[in-house]
DNA sequence: CTGAAAGCGCTAACAA
DNA sequence: TTGTTAGCGCTTTCAG
């Protein structure tokens, strides 16, 4: 039942004056009689008539939109970033399209040739990525495809593509928080951290698992690979690769999961095996959401300020003037209950 | 700086064909000649070419789109749901927009005029609602102006407008849930609940707090009004509550938060008063988000399959026939380590 | 203050 | 297999 929906003209005509002088009552932006107006806005409502975007667009009007693209709308630091995007489009009278795409990387591209297709402004895709050779090609001729018609592509919590690519980035420093908390752990006495990382290549998870080894290595440590996991972001893995390492024997005396979500698993893990943290074993995540205050003890973490990450995203490709600004957010270490000095041998 | 962008005769100029045979390329549901084909490809490769969807719509063909409108992104409970739209909708081809509205009925409306205009084919709305009678009034005028034009107006945790509303509702059972989870605390021998709610007159709370009070009555108890709280769906307002009530001499011996969420800032507080749940005072949710397991002890609460909640919504305005559909979905207890028997007094 | 008409970029008949 | 052309619904000069 495709209802024939009214256009301009039939208001116009039920209005008895030309489809122009609707667009001007509409646009509102140009003398009208007020009885004219009156008129034609009557005859809108009668027909429950609604403008037609596309239409508008087409005619080079109409309101500009911000593409976000992101691994998984669930995530809360996503989330939060999300947030903070779609906040800053509507305070700038812009239009938010979403798309998600867990993780997929020709899924990601695919969206982004929606999201172009789409005359998106600004492009903003959130979130690490598993850096490859072709990934890089790609995002860089999308950059400069982007560039050449006037529109911006954003990458936010993700480091930059090379020289001279049109490309802004917004990132938070994970590697300087990643040697921070590491570096608190070592002062605390803890000398074997077990750091349990998402997949190798991702761009995150490199920078955060590169904060955790230099500071090991300035403290005059050195690096232990059997103290280095690989995994994922996900709770399970921080729950199950910590109960394998409690069953193989432990040979650590604390954990840095590579983020909040990973450290409430391995905490899971820890109470399930009896172990009292930070009696036992000291946990530290990364990203600070809502979670790590919520968890008993609460989380000592690294805060991101994910939110922040994604307004910003949106400020500097709306209203910037460098196609390629490079911003890094710093992060910083937030002291909670998860931490206590090692036990003695 | 505004480029212009190449358009669909840039490329056939360039290729030496007509548009019409650019547009079969890029349709691809039409025999072109390989070698023309060839050639059409190498143009739009070379121009770095993006068809418009604007124009696209306007012609009639292009993509259809889905807009769904929350409160904020953030919320855990509506990103669940969100993403449950976003999953659904990509699996049947469609685009997403998005809009939050920071619970302002205002920009609700708002919302919903604009993605109106962008021609979405249903438009999607999150979570409960403050039900007054203008809402109602703006509300169903809506859902007959979207149905005229054979688009789809989804209620989305929220309830019915009325008799004969063209508006299709996916909700959860809030009334049935709170009964449930009321009268599990009553088997366990409490007869003083504590009900932290949300504002008075929002749907969602409206229906939990008659499913709290309808368990009471059947139970042969009856329905002391100084254990009902009003306030937000916030943690904080469940911190300070908590906190007051203490305050004020503890009066009940369990705390019925209308969230999650909620229940969260009520367990802190009572952990920083020192008293121990479930040992002093049991403590039950509603949600069920991920965050109910990590909580120390794991939260006893109601499951909302928030997800499915969005699919729902998505497949059922897509492939649904009905245009005033309503589908309620069961929620169930799920019982972890936050209730125990109230203490012998 | 109002109207007529020329597009915006694309698709889909209809011709060739 | 390819080209020509008439719109899709709206905005915006340019003329009254």
């Amino acid at each position: 039942m495709e209802v024939h929906s009214s256009t301009i003209r039939d208001v116009a005509r039920l209005a008895d004056v030309s489809v122009a002088t609707v667009s001007r009552v509409l646009a509102n932006n140009y003398p009208v009689a007020a009885e004219t107006r009156r008129r034609v806005l009557k005859a809108i409502d009668e027909l429950n008539y609604v403008a037609n975007t596309h239409a508008r667009a087409l005619a080079g009007s109409g309101k500009k939109t911000v593409a976000f693209i992101l691994d998984n709308v669930r995530g809360a630091a996503f989330g939060d970033a999300a947030h903070g995007v779609e906040q800053e489009a509507a305070r700038l009278g812009r239009l938010c399209i979403v798309g998600s795409t867990q993780a997929d990387p020709a899924r990601e591209l695919e969206m982004l040739q929606l999201m172009r297709e789409q005359q998106a402004e600004a492009v903003i895709v959130i979130g690490g990525v598993t850096d490859t050779e072709e990934y890089r090609t790609k995002m860089t001729a999308v950059a400069s495809g982007m560039n050449a018609r006037g529109a911006q592509l954003v990458l936010c919590g993700r480091p930059p593509l090379g020289p001279d690519t049109p490309v802004i980035v917004v990132e938070s420093d994970n590697e300087g928080g990643a040697y921070a908390i590491t570096s608190y752990l070592l002062a605390q006495g803890h000398r074997r951290v077990l750091m349990l990382a998402a997949s190798e290549h991702h761009t995150t998870t490199a920078a955060r698992v590169k904060g955790y080894q230099r500071a090991l290595v300035d403290f005059g440590g050195e690096i232990d690979s059997t103290l280095l996991e690989n995994g994922s972001f996900a709770r399970s893995y921080g729950y199950e690769r910590t109960e394998a390492r409690i069953a193989r024997g432990i040979d650590f005396t604390a954990i840095f999961a590579a983020s909040d979500v990973v450290a409430a698993g391995a905490m899971s893990a820890l109470a399930d095996a009896g172990l009292d943290v930070p009696g036992d074993i000291s946990v530290v995540g990364f990203d600070d959401i809502a979670l790590a205050s919520d968890l008993r003890p609460r989380l000592t973490t690294v805060h991101v300020p994910y939110e922040e990450l994604g307004r910003l995203a949106v400020r500097t490709a709306l209203e910037g003037n460098k196609p390629d600004e490079h911003i890094v957010l710093a992060t910083h270490v937030v002291i909670r209950d998860s931490v206590a000095p090692p036990q003695k041998v």
